[in-house]
This record gives structure tokens, sequence and C-alpha cells, in this order.
DNA sequence: ATGAATGAAAA
DNA sequence: TTTTCATTCAT
């Protein structure tokens, strides 16, 4: 029965596959018994009763029919097993079912396989990425796919003599870059003659038609990449003088040369590989037909002569020096055997083989790995082709990604990077974006942002129509819209009708090309849109409105700048950083103490809350009184906010005043960057900078429900000149400047005393030397925050920062474990050899110890004993081992293993050790030095 | 970081 | 065919 088993097995093969249910046991089956008449009983048994119960698994070529053969009933339930295979209906992606996830499959039409990247299975993948990479090297010659299409670039030119330049992912013979048609009839002439064409899908010989037929496809199918010739011309004479110099450099090229057939005088080795390719293009005459597999094969097995000597081949394991050892005697033993039989049945003796004989071969083929790995030591165990088109791929996507984030960034300070000298620009400009970012709060977000929410409500046409466009600095717009009062007038609404530009502190804005604006329109919109406007202010509804609509199409655009701004928050650290360079410039004292007022106007339900920033100390008491109908709140930074400044303008003593108030407690919970001037001192507009938060904080903080302030707090820092005397301050505090402070605000708030005097009071304190610092932080959140910015909070680690003197500036930090390494990174610098060292004895102690506990205590099981000894062994040997090198080489890890084969056996068994240790080691370190550092602090 | 699943490549 | 490492995916 076994012993003629040829015919069988290969029906036992067929028969399943024509079963359409290839499973597992049977596999399995047919390994345990290796007798074939057993196995074909099974099939048919199998094909007859379990063909329901055993969706078949592993073999995935008959998926397709598979799904086929699962009843209605079952499919109707829904209940997917193993091997299913399912297309979804609106990508037309097929997954298949592994028992607990639906993985992705091959978009290659009839491929089985599962993908691996990019909706392609590895082979195609593979080849698509030689495909590419090719196209990148404008160089080369894809074999799996398309027939040699040959194209002497020109004939005469010197320089191009030898490029030869092959069309990529076509079958059909498409120059990419000749326009003419008459050269490539001329090409497809030469080729035909030096190459075969036999698999091609051209008629036998139209040599008279082919010229037609290859431009109308290569016009239909390839909406190619069109490369000029001369951007190629650099690259392609750059690869041949490297290759003469160099030949073995890269083996595309000499993929490539042994293609071209024609003789062009290079190395010998070119008509070595010349005949090579002649004689298998004659193999393929005779087959006629060339599989993708055969022909990835040859190529492969071509393509290895060249670069044989460059390929380091894998070490071969125990089952490939088993049948390197067999093969050839079952060959003898049996022949006309395809090799592939020849190597089931030494898959089969192996497993007939005891372990002790696997075991001699597996040793040997780690003696043989440890020997290969030590004659090259930089082997590397994947193919470099397929590395190199990872390599590729992945810069690609980063570079995508970093580009969005530079553009984005761009968009933000165009192009002031250039500019290096004035950073106050630089400043000013951000300060624009910051000082003038108006609150967001849930309300505002909802219902002035086109972009986040289209038009749900619509309360203003407008607002959706408007969109904020930035505008380069040098496309010149027209309407300048002044900040004073005086110059609001209906003006505004007919230059943005007119023009559709306007433009707002510096920043211009357009107005949506769909949207005629009309100035009835607009009001009409206006009457019946906010009936309220009218009764709210002293001035024409008209104006008002055009203002409306101004700072809402602001908000929008600032609202977007501020999404699609990713490096917001790097963009400030750098600010601050050039500011500490021209800290000395700056003259602070001086700074008036600004706060903000909010505006808030009802709009027909809804409140609009605007933000203009406006000076109080300059301004006249006029607008202040004509805002008496709004609300009048300072805002104060929140709890971050404050805690990061603090951080962060620790070692740059501002003078900062940021007079915090309780806000009202309803609608507007944050105010992102809202204490500033709008004069631009460059203190408070980096004040305001900081204060108002990235991007990505405020986006989640504009989720947020709003955090009620409980406490006035006041900050101070000393002034530059303080600094500049000596660095001990004294701490006393004294609280009545505080107290006076806090009652100048209150009487901001109350607007009780005339703003002059306010200002001259702030002046008198501003004027008093500052001896004293007080840092108190003492807003508190009278309930936490409960969305994501809780969790974040949360996740926040507090650390304990000394400042200069002995003052204790808490930080609130994202990530603990950042924070901690930021805080004592010079010690984990310093940190020599010797404490790793010093602790791994300390361990090994410990180890001892433990173990000599353990069996005290647990002396009645002997067995759990021994595991300890041999815990302890392994343990104490690759702590010894650690001390050497802490991170060791792969080859030291393996000649480790191979001196201690008994206590490691597999590998993985010692990377556990290792790695377990080395986790020990470092926590006891991180846990030494927590214990160290207060005392180094205190 | 890790387990599971899969792929590539050794003759 | 088996084995081993690499890679990817989901957690």
């Amino acid at each position: 029965c076994c012993g003629s088993s040829s015919p069988r097995e290969s029906s036992v093969s067929s028969s399943s596959d024509s079963l359409q249910s290839t499973n597992n046991n049977l596999n399995e089956s047919t390994k345990v018994t290796t007798s074939d008449c057993l196995i074909k009983e099974t099939t048919s048994t199998i094909s007859s009763n379990f063909s329901l119960n055993n969706t078949n698994s592993s073999t995935t070529n008959n998926n397709n029919n598979n799904i086929n053969d699962v009843p209605t009933t079952i499919y109707n339930q829904i209940t997917y097993r193993k091997g299913d295979v399912m297309t979804s209906t609106q990508s037309q992606i097929r997954k298949k079912f592994n028992g607990k996830q639906w993985r992705r499959l091959c978009s290659k039409d009839g491929c089985p396989r599962e993908s691996q990247r990019r909706g392609l299975c590895s082979r195609h993948l593979s080849q698509k990425g030689r495909q590419e990479h090719n196209a990148q090297t404008t160089l080369s010659f894809d074999r799996i796919h398309s027939q040699p299409s040959i194209i002497p670039l020109t004939t005469n030119n010197s320089s191009i003599h030898h490029g030869y330049y092959s069309a990529p992912q076509s079958r059909t013979t498409t120059p990419l870059f000749f326009s003419q048609p008459s050269p490539r009839f001329i090409l497809q002439q030469n080729s035909f003659q030096n190459e075969d064409f036999h698999s091609n899908s051209y008629p036998s010989a139209p040599r008279s038609t082919t010229s037609e037929i290859s431009t109308n496809e290569s016009s239909q199918l390839n909406p190619i990449r069109t490369v000029n010739w001369p951007e190629i011309l650099p690259k392609i004479t750059i690869n041949i003088d490297q290759n003469r110099f160099d030949s073995m450099s890269t083996h595309e090229i000499h993929e490539d040369e042994n293609n071209n057939s024609s003789n062009h005088d290079e190395d010998p080795m070119d008509d070595d590989d010349n005949s090579n390719r002649n004689s298998n293009n004659t193999n393929n005459n005779n087959e006629n037909k060339s599989s993708h597999n055969d022909e990835y094969q040859t190529s492969k097995n071509h393509s290895s002569s060249p670069y044989k000597d460059k390929h380091v081949r894998r070490p071969m394991n125990s089952f490939m020096l088993f049948s390197q050892e067999q093969r050839g005697k079952i060959h003898l033993a049996n022949p006309n055997r395809d090799n592939r039989n020849v190597s089931k049945i030494l898959g089969e003796k192996w497993y007939s083989l005891s372990s002790q004989e696997q075991e001699q071969y597996r040793i040997r083929a780690k003696q043989l790995r440890y020997e290969h790995s030590k004659q090259n030591p930089s082997f590397k165990w994947t193919n470099p082709l397929n590395k190199l088109y990872n390599l590729n791929n992945q810069n690609n996507i980063k570079d995508e990604q970093e580009q969005c984030r530079r553009s984005a960034r761009l968009q933000s300070h165009s192009n002031q990077d250039k500019n290096t000298s004035p950073y106050c620009d630089r400043l000013q400009a951000f300060a624009h974006i910051c000082t003038n970012m108006p609150k967001l709060t849930e309300e505002s977000t909802q219902r002035f942002s086109p972009i986040t929410k289209p038009s749900s409500d619509n309360q203003s046409t407008l607002t959706h129509l408007i969109t904020p466009v930035p505008i380069h600095g040098n496309s010149t717009p027209t309407l300048i819209i002044n900040q004073n009062q005086s110059d609001i007038n209906t003006n505004n609404e007919v230059d943005i009708s007119q023009n559709g530009i306007f433009q707002y502190r510096n920043t211009a804005f357009r107005v949506h090309p769909s949207y005629n604006t009309n100035e009835d329109n607009i009001k009409s919109h206006s009457l019946s849109n906010s009936p309220n406007l009218k009764n709210e202010n002293s001035s024409s509804s008209s104006t008002i409105l055009a203002e409306n609509e101004k700072y809402r199409t602001i908000v929008s655009m600032l609202i977007n700048q501020r999404k699609t701004n990713l490096g917001l928050e790097q963009q400030l650290k750098n600010l601050q950083s050039t500011t500490n360079n021209i800290n000395n410039k700056v003259t602070i004292s001086q700074s008036p103490i600004t706060t903000t007022i909010t505006t808030t106007t009802t709009y027909s339900n809804s409140s609009i809350e605007l933000n203009s920033n406006q000076n109080l100390i300059h301004d006249n008491n006029e607008r202040f009184n004509l805002n008496q109908s709004s609300t009048i709140k300072s805002f104060s930074l929140d709890e971050h906010q404050q805690r990061n400044f603090n951080f962060h303008n620790s070692q740059n003593h501002f003078i900062t005043h940021s007079i915090a108030s309780l806000s009202s407690s309803n609608s507007t919970g944050y105010s992102s960057g809202s204490s500033s001037s709008s004069s631009l001192d460059s203190n408070s507009t980096i004040l305001s900078a900081y204060s108002s938060r990235s991007n990505s904080s405020l986006s989640e903080r504009s989720k947020t429900s709003p955090t009620p302030l409980k406490q006035i707090s006041i900050q101070y820092l000393p002034t530059i000149n303080e600094t500049h005397n000596n660095n001990n301050f004294p701490i006393t505090t004294t609280d009545d400047e505080v107290t006076q402070l806090t009652s100048i605000n209150e009487n901001i708030l109350s607007r009780k005393s005339p703003l002059p005097l306010i200002s001259q009071q702030l002046d008198n304190i501003h004027q008093k030397p500052l001896t004293k610092r007080r840092k108190t932080i003492t807003l508190e959140c009278v309930q936490r925050p409960t969305t994501r910015s809780q969790s974040i909070s949360e996740r926040a680690g507090t650390t304990n920062c000394t400042i200069n003197n002995n003052e204790i500036c808490p930080i609130v930090t994202r990530k603990r474990k950042a924070s901690i390494v930021s805080e004592h990174n010079e010690s984990e610098i310093k940190r020599t050899a010797i404490d790793y060292i010093k602790q791994l004895d300390e361990m090994k102690n410990q180890y001892i110890k433990a173990n000599s506990n353990r069996q005290t205590n647990s002396s009645i099981y002997s067995n759990s004993q021994t595991i300890n000894k041999t815990q302890l062994e392994s343990r104490l040997k690759v702590v010894d081992f650690l001390k050497d090198h802490l991170y060791p080489t792969d080859s030291a890890i393996l000649s480790f293993q191979l001196e201690n084969q008994e206590l490691f056996p597999k590998r993985r068994l010692l990377n556990q050790r290792i790695r377990e240790i080395r986790q020990k080691l470092m926590s006891n370190l991180n846990q030494q030095q927590t214990l160290h550092e207060p005392s180094h602090h205190n």
C-alpha cells in the first residue's frame, strides 16, 4: 500500500482539490498515518459526511467555492467559520475569516493569500515593489510581469548610449517618454528581434500593426507617469558611471544589463549572462508558456548569479541539513520523482525520526548558525530588496505626513522663518493669532465654525458662506477694516460684496465666491434672524451685524487655523526660546496691566461672544461706557495654563500680572487666550501666546465642560532688574500688595472707580520695586472637568520643580515618565557601568537569599526545589552575563546559549531571562533614584 | 510589549 | 517539506 504511493498520492491530492473541502484533519492524518490508502478512505468519508463541518482552513485555494458549499441556512445565520471568504459589497475587498478575525485577502484576482500591505499579498507586493523600485531607479527591467520592452533611447548620443529604459507595469511595450510614434515602432522591431515575445499578448507576427496597437493601448492603459527625458538622463548616467566603477553595486543594473541582449561593451559577466539569458529564452520557447511562478523563479535564479557574491544565504536549519543528507538517497530510492514530492517524503521521514536524532540535527544546525553569524556578523535574515522597498515606502509615508504638517505650519506663519532678525515680527504675528483668538466655547464652536459643524441650524447664511481662505501676504487685500469703532460703518458690507476680500489685522479674508453678498440680503437676514439686536445696542443694526459677521468669520478662520496647525505647541516653545534671546531688550516695568473685555451680544437665541481685545488703559471712558450693556469679564489662566506657564517661565523672569477673577459660571468656562494687550508688548504677547493653549489641548478643551474657577489668584514673577541684582529674593511675602491688587481688580470689575485712577494705582504698584514674589496657585476646580481633559489631567503627573531658591513650583506634566526622565536626565547620563554591576551583584545576593528562603519554606516539594535550583542557576548565569554587556549582541547571546546548553535549551528562554533581569535591574535603579532624589534637592 | 498569524527563505 | 526569523495586526 505504502510502497507504490506515487499515483495514489497524486490522486488523493487531486480528489481533495475536486472535493473543494480539504481540511486540517486531513492533512494531519496524512502526517500521522502516512498511508495513502487510509487517506483515501478518510477523504471519501469526510467528503461524504463532514463536508459541512470541516470547512477548509489551511489550503485557501478553494475558498471561493467553499462559500458556495456552505448551505444557505448557515449563510443566512452568518455564523462564519474559519476559512470563509467574503467580499464586501462596497469596496470589493475579499476577506477571509480566520476563526477570530476577518483578514483581508490579496486584491489581485484569484490570489488566495492574505494581504500583507496595501491590500496585496507578499508576492504581489514584492512584484509591485520591484516595479516601483525599478521605476525609481529608472533603470531596470521587470521580469515578473512584462515582456521586455527595451528601448534604445537614442542611438547616437554617447552619454546615453548605455541607458536602456523599460516601461514598468506594462505588458504592452510602451515607451513612456517618446511621444513620437516612429521611434517606438523601430524599437519594437528591434526588441522583437532580440527577445522572444511568445507569451506576449500580441498576435504572432503583427509587426505592421503593432505600432497602432501599442499606441492605442498605451494611450488607454497607461495614464502613466510621463517622464521627460532630461529628468532621467542624469540618473541614468550616474548609475552607469557607478556601474562602471563598481560592477557589483546594484544588481538591478545587472538585471538590466542582462536583459538587454544587445551587445554593448561591458564586463565579461555580461556575455555570460547573455548566454544564460538566451538559453533561458529558448527554454521558454520550448515551454511556450511560462507561468508566473516559473518566470519568477528563473529570474531569481538568474539574478542570483551576479549577486551571489554579495548575498549571504541563510544558514540551514536542522531540517534542511537533514534533507540535504537524505535527499539524494531518496532520489535514488525512487527515481523520477518530483523534487517536491521528495520534500514531502523527507518531511515524513523527519517526523519519523526520534527526537534524539532530530536533536542531533538541531545541534548541528545551531553550530552552523553560530559559525555563520561569526563569519558574517552583519547578516540580515530578510531580503535586502524587501527591506529596501519597505524603507522607501515608510519614508514616503513619513515624508507625506511631514509635508502635511509643514504646510499646515507654514500656513500659519507663511514666510516668517526667513526673517531671522526681527523676532518681534514673528512674535507679533503669533500674537495676532493668539491674542485675537476668541474664546472657544461649545456654543461658539457649534455656531460659528463652518468647518466643524457645517449648517445644522441656519442662523446665518453668511457664516456658512464665508470660508476663511488664507491669503498670501503678497495678494493685496483691498478692504481694511479698522478696529476703531468709528470706522465701522455700512461701507464694510459694500466692500465685502464688491471685492470679496477684507482684512482684519494683517490677516486677509475672502468671501466665498459662491455667495453673492448683497446688502439687502445681509440686511434681511439680519433683521429676520436677530430681532434682539436692535434693542441691544445703541448703534445701528447693520453695522453691528457687519461687525459680528466679521468677527464670526475671523472666529471660524482662527478655529480653522488652530485645527490645521498641528505644530503650534512646538512653535510656542520655539518662540519662547527666541524670546529668551531678546529678553534684554524688553522693557518690562512699563507693561500695563491688561484685561480683556468680552462683549456678549445676544444674537437670535445664541450668544455671540466676541473677544475684542481692548487695552483698558489706553482706552477712554467712552469706550468703556459703550460696552456697558455687555458683561465684562477678565480671565485668568486656568490651572493647567498657570502651571505650565510657571514652569516654562521660571527661567525667564517675566513680570506677569494676570488678574484672575471668577468667570461667570454658565456659558463661559474657559478663556483660552485672553489676557493680552493690543500694544503688542512682547512680554504680554508671549504671556498671552503661552496662555492661549496650543492646538491640541485647545481642541480637547473646547469639548470639555467648563470648569468653574473658585479663587482669585495673583501671580508675580520677579522682574529682570531684580534678577540682575541678585538671585536671592527675600521670600517673605506681604499680602497687602496682593489685597491691593485684588481690590483694584474688583474695582475694575465693578467699575466703581474710573479707569485713569485704576491705571494710576496700577502704575504705582508697578513702580514699586518688587522685592518679593508670591507664587500662589490657588486656582481650584470646584469640580473636575468631566470629559476628556479630565483623563489627561489624571494621566498627568505632578512633580515639584525647584526654581532657583527653594521655591517649589509644581509642574503639571503630560506624561509622568517623560517628566521623570527629563528631570533626572543628568543623573541618568552620568550613571556609569559600575552602578549596573553593583546593582547586579545586589540582585544576585537577593536571588540567592530568596531562593534559600523559599527552600526552607517549601522544602516539602522536591520538584519545585529542583526547578528553583535551575531557575536560580540560570538567573545567576544571566546576571553574570549581563555584567559584561547589559545589552548583548545577538552573537553574544548565541554563544552564551551554546555555552549553557542545558540551562537554556531554547533561545527564547534565554531572552526571557535576560529581559526579566534587565527589567528588574531597571526598576531597582529607578527606585534608587527616587530614593536619592529628594536628598539631592534638599 | 506581546501573542497569534502569516510570510520568506534556506536545499 | 520544516524551521527560524521578520513582520503585521490586534490588544
